[in-house]
DNA sequence: GTGGATGCAAAGACTTTGCAGCATC
DNA sequence: GATGCTGCAAAGTCTTTGCATCCAC
């Protein structure tokens, strides 16, 4: 997990040892303290995989030490900034948060049905989306892609009861 | 404008004549009915260019005729869900929508500093993706491609007032 | 010791919903 | 004329903010 990758998005500044000599490094940067809270929500997200929503995380947080939603969203913030963590808002709904550190960059591909989220990664995209903005002179510094539809388990299950329903008279279940 | 296009992610049924044409099948199909309300969201949707929030839309509808705001966004849902207007939620604040009738699938580039967006196609990059899709059996039906960062005009400018901040000590405005 | 941080509660932004009357098919 | 639609206002959801107190540097 804590691999030391050199991932070609770190927003500035020398290359630290971890994630937290990283958000240190951000904190002195901008005359900001490393708190317990602060260091607690790094700590809890750094040990989730996938996506989770900042309720989760509070959840979660509390096992351990007690943190206002409002510090959380506050530190979720500069974490972002740091580089740390990503921010998504796939579909409607709240925004959900996934750790970045010493994780390779990568797109998904969310489910319409079950709203589960695939990973996946391409190189020749990220290449090409490179070229794009190299040709309209734009400075990338994150993107993000999301793959909208139906996963292959639902979409199975969707067909398995489609035909047992083939003598009734619905198009779509909804 | 309102060119026939042959959209490829075109949601389902026989290809209709027009925008209307498709929201007319669109609520047939659903058993719903074509309102005054209904007709002046589509058309001011269509006469409008680019991105817009829901707020703009209701200034623009208002000129024609009183729409109410919970009217806009029932109606917003079904015309998303009839194909002819996306949803996009950049970054954080509130959804913004564009109508693809007739247009081209396209992508989106983000300045940070502006706020601007600024449109692409890279065809290769959509091959790239269906065939991601196929390899693990999702069955995609739409999906966003948005890169983040700092435009040409942005930058320029910011490596303008940089060099003449060079006197000064601060690494960035903020 | 001081400027930044925290928690609380309240405000905020945006969107959705219940309901009574209205209008399309 | 029945079923779906509208506007209103209220509720909801998620997130941000003002302020008094607290604490990391």
């Amino acid at each position: 997990m804590a691999t030391a990758a050199t991932s070609p998005q770190r927003p500035s500044g020398p290359s630290p040892e971890g994630p937290l000599a990283r958000f240190r490094e951000y904190l002195g940067r901008n005359n900001l303290r490393l708190t317990p809270e602060r260091r607690a929500v790094l700590e809890v997200i750094l040990s989730r995989e996938g996506h989770f929503d900042a309720e989760e995380l509070l959840r979660f947080l509390r096992r351990r030490r007690r943190v206002s939603r409002a510090t959380l969203y506050r530190t979720l913030d500069h974490l972002r900034e740091a580089g740390l963590v990503k921010v998504h808002r796939f579909g409607r709904g709240q925004a959900l948060y996934e750790h970045v550190y010493g994780r390779q960059h990568h797109d998904h591909m969310v489910c319409n049905r079950c709203g589960g989220v695939t990973e996946f990664v391409n190189e020749e995209i990220e290449r090409l989306q490179e070229e794009v903005c190299r040709r309209v002179g734009f400075h990338s510094t994150s993107h993000v892609m999301e793959i909208y539809g139906v996963c292959r388990s639902c979409s199975e299950q969707e067909a398995a009861s489609a035909s047992s329903d083939l003598h009734r008279g619905e198009p779509r279940p909804r």
